[in-house]
DNA sequence: ATAATTTCCGAACATTAGTGCGGATATAAT
DNA sequence: ATTATATCCGCACTAATGTTCGGAAATTAT
């Protein structure tokens, strides 16, 4: 592919900003004025070589008629990508019970406070939520205060996957990687150089599967 | 507020997907066939109403001048949100040489890999980068194989901030929590379980900020 | 019913805005 | 140098587009 010329970078970088300033392109005469160009042909001309490259699309004698080509919603530069919203349901803290999603709470979630996260990595978000870990009771499960958790409500999880258990004999809740073997269910923490454990099966009651930790330290 | 006319209704409802199927709004007389209206002046009129109504604005004597108000975003459901596209630069291995962002490198970030973050907890996404870790090496950290860790270039961190540091005297790189003091650094597990050092402030140099940790279980 | 207000109509009008064209300049290839 | 190619320039032309205006029709208020 050719290389664009000095001043087609600057014609693209200015309907960029345009549409970000006005949500809706500018006119030849517009980008004319913004880049300093003396006649409207010669940004007509470089408006078909961006065509051409594939910067843009450019509809026929249509008015505003262009369509930059990363374009959905923004400029380029930083790509903008569809997220799915999850709630936050609460926090974690040591001892405190493990909040769960309750059937009222799915459908009556307005007002809830929502984290974005890229489609990309979630998937569609069916059934995640996400919570605020508070103190320093999960340094086991390698997470620490001020983390969110993203998890997804199930109560079946496959071998390895990291999810909420609750110990019922201990009535307590934690997060770990799960094996169930049989007879027995063995606990890894995240940490390898923590030991794992290992209760009867039936004492392990599965609550949620953990997707992901975001941590922030902006 | 006056409720809109049924044609005020379908005019606007036309607006938006014209905008979604062209990325650029539609002219008094795309509406007017749009709609079955019989004239370009009743277009206007209803625009004008629509504008005091607060449902758009409008721009005078420029075609195609119109903005949605709810506009930046779009569709329902899955809510859509501005994110940015942070490149992945490498991985991090214990022992290898902590990869950092080049000259060379930002400029030829075509066809890098990238990873969409939500724009609202990393902000503009200028300087950053990201560093898939490889082994477990970085468990004092609360990171672990296969974590995603987002890094700002920058040679200044505040006290308490997480940042990629260069010890001197070892030619080691850790990523730990800092404290500038005076003739002396001292550097801060994140696990609070383990214990700080100090060193030689001239011993230490800070290569990068970690603005988040990003941990995919899915 | 009557008046007041809103909405609509059609047509003309005035800008706005995309395009075409001959020729001048620059830039690259031979 | 000389030819080819890509850009640029200014201007004119035409299509696209927002606006205006008198009056009709519909709706609402009195």
């Amino acid at each position: 592919m050719k290389t664009l010329s000095e001043r087609q970078q600057l014609i693209l970088s200015f309907i960029e900003e345009f549409i970000e300033e006005h949500d809706y392109p500018p006119t030849v005469r517009d980008i004319q004025r913004g880049c300093g160009i003396s006649s409207t042909s010669v940004v007509s001309y470089n408006l078909d070589r961006l065509k051409d490259s594939g910067a843009l699309s450019r509809d026929s004698e249509v008015s505003r008629g262009l369509k930059l080509a990363g374009q959905k919603g923004g400029s380029s530069g930083p790509v903008s990508i569809d997220t799915v919203a999850v709630p936050l349901l609460g926090t974690i803290a040591a001892g405190s019970p493990f909040p769960m999603p309750e059937n009222d709470t799915w459908s009556d979630l307005t007002g809830q406070e929502l984290i974005d996260l890229p489609q990309a990595i979630i998937g569609t978000g069916d059934g995640l939520y996400a919570l605020k870990v508070r103190g320093e009771s999960m340094i086991d499960a390698l997470i620490c205060d001020g983390d969110l958790v993203i998890m997804e409500q199930t109560s079946t999880v496959r071998n390895g996957q990291m999810a909420a258990v609750r110990i019922k004999s201990d009535n307590s809740t934690t997060l770990k990687h799960y094996y169930a073997e049989g007879p027995r269910t063995r606990l890894e923490p995240a940490n390898p150089l923590m030991e794992a454990m290992t209760f009867n099966s039936d004492d392990v009651e599965v609550l949620s599967r953990v997707v992901g930790v975001w941590r922030y330290l902006g």
